[in-house]
DNA sequence: TTGTAAGCGTTATCAA
DNA sequence: TTGATAACGCTTACAA
């Protein structure tokens, strides 16, 4: 009803002054126990509400981070996002989430937001294009003014100093090539989103290890780029699906591509796994439920939230140690999408 | 490098008055377009980010809204936050994510917080228990403060100029039970997330209208609550569904419920649809790939959060207009997880 | 068109 | 233990 009452109004309201106000609100000491309860009992009578943005202009510090994420439709930020709430919701952090849909411009224009409103932190999934552009200088930039920086999921190579957590994405993709190896496929294509993006080289780069450790040679033109959306995908999938050379077994890269695999082999009348096997990425919980349940590379997603705030809160708490970068391990769940291909 | 450039900084490295550099710099009318011009070259030489606390302090707006969210990891908030984010963006709003996880305290304290911050606005789909407890009051209290809110997916009755977008729960599960009788179905389950949450209320409503209507009379039995986890889910439909007299079909109410009802069905050894028929609610891409691919009554998602995000973007620029309630209708997507029961 | 000055609600420094 | 005062960075009357 009434102007927002302010820490001015309750000291009124004692005819004390609204320093002393300030230190018994904030839990500061040299208050009195008995005063500081009679603070205490006016404050919430008169409905007080701390205005942070006055806090924050005094004492820069918000209590907030910012999460940039690369495409808020991907169930891996449903998870990710869960593992940072669970460890910011008992620190009072709050999170404003940035979603870039893979488009540079819009990573920047968020980090600037961000800087602007003041956020203690970032926990980011940086961009980069095939060319290796990227938003580093814009990071470098929130670090020098004395906004932490945590990468997960990907990294920006060449920029020092910021704390990261990813998954290692060349063994998990070796690790599936090596699986379908021991089941007879050397006829391996693989499904890629953009190229430039760290996972995705990464992934590349661990699938021609892992071929040329096993000295098996996939035709190129079965590694499939820019695999963005269903209709592109499924030209690419038929374009090499229906030669009669076809690749026996087919690694995905994400979730979004599992399902689509899946799709398209249904519309070309594949049978998965007789016809196709499929190594699929990142677990849904339904890929269990799939016809067939796809057998998959998962991340620890969850955790992989949970550590990203960790070491944010580490940083924002004054630890000025080393770099760190943490790098989990996938797992491959083994169901019923790989078979061993016919006359094997 | 420097302690953070200022307007004063500005001003002083150009001689002229800090009150020029923020009309130039907001821009303000009141500036010659030459002199404008010079102070933003300055501004950009001299890295200049803009304060939005001390901004915030002055003008009362930080362009920041809450999203309060009752279950962080439903893919529902997915879509629903994409949608959300799609018309904050180009308006500059941010957003601060609030998971309550049907958590009434934890709700309060997230309302609390976000009055604190100063934000506009509030996009919330508030809990309430069995017993009718919510926090309406702390709504109450924010909207007093001058912070407008929209509630979506769920409301608060009798509590009053909110605006709301919704779906129409009594309808679309009706849709889902007239569906099943159509098929021979008379003896039907109903499974349940936590009773008094509004969605369930009324969706548990219009199951009972529409067997009203049709003059069916499912066990009461079969209704089943609480399905929270699923241990306890399996334990319940297990419970009915290994009775001689079984229902021939399950309604589900959420995606979680469909994959339980699907798991459990196959951990029973029942056959969908053959031995069991499942009516599915909200929709996965997944849905469409599980075997058997799920009927499902989906909700227009992304455009609920377009709509709740527009709603509120309309408050807060000064729409003083009556109480905006939106209910927007569900869809059948009709699969093979429904059969005409044996016999029929 | 530009400058001056007050003030937004806090906290921190210094005295009392 | 308490109070007076300045300052955080910005906007906005009002005056020039």
């Amino acid at each position: 009803m009434a102007g927002k009452t302010t820490i001015k109004d309750i000291a009124k309201s004692l005819g004390i002054s609204p320093s002393t106000v300030s230190r018994a609100l904030s839990n500061g000491p040299g208050v009195g126990g008995d005063l500081r309860e009679r603070i205490r009992k006016v404050a919430s009578q008169l409905n007080y509400v701390p205005n942070s943005s006055a806090k924050s202009l005094r004492t820069r510090k918000t209590k907030t981070i910012g999460l940039i994420v690369s495409d808020i439709r991907n169930p891996f930020f449903l998870e990710f996002m869960g593992g940072v709430e669970t460890v910011l919701f008992p620190r009072e952090f709050k999170f404003i989430v940035c979603n870039t849909g893979e488009d540079s411009k819009k990573e920047e224009i968020y980090i600037r937001w961000l800087m602007e409103h003041g956020v203690e932190g970032i926990i980011s999934s940086p961009y980069q294009d095939r060319e290796g552009n990227n938003n580093g200088t814009f990071y470098k930039k929130a670090m020098n003014s004395g906004i932490h920086v945590v990468f997960y999921d990907r990294l920006i190579e060449g920029i020092s100093n910021i704390d990261s957590v990813t998954l290692d994405n060349e063994q998990a993709i070796m690790n599936g090539v090596f699986y379908l190896k021991d089941r007879g496929h050397e006829r391996i294509a693989l499904c890629l989103h953009k190229r430039g993006i760290y996972t995705i080289e990464e992934r590349y780069s661990g699938f021609k290890k892992a071929c040329a450790i096993l000295g098996i040679h996939p035709d190129d033109r079965w590694v499939l780029e820019d695999m963005v959306n269903y209709s592109v995908s499924l030209d690419k999938l038929r374009s090499i699906l229906t030669l009669a050379d076809r690749p026996t077994a087919v690694i995905s890269t994400n979730q979004y591509l599992n399902e689509t695999v899946v799709r398209a082999a249904r519309e070309l009348g594949l049978d998965i796994p007789a016809d196709l096997s499929l190594m699929g990425f990142d677990d849904s919980s339904l890929n269990e439920l799939i016809d067939p349940p796809v057998t998959t590379i998962r991340q620890p997603v969850v955790d992989m939230g949970k550590i990203a705030a960790t070491l944010l809160l580490g940083r924002i708490d004054g630890d000025r140690g080393e770099q760190t970068r943490v790098v989990l391990k996938a797992e491959l769940l083994e169901r019923c999408s790989v078979a061993s291909p016919a006359g094997k």
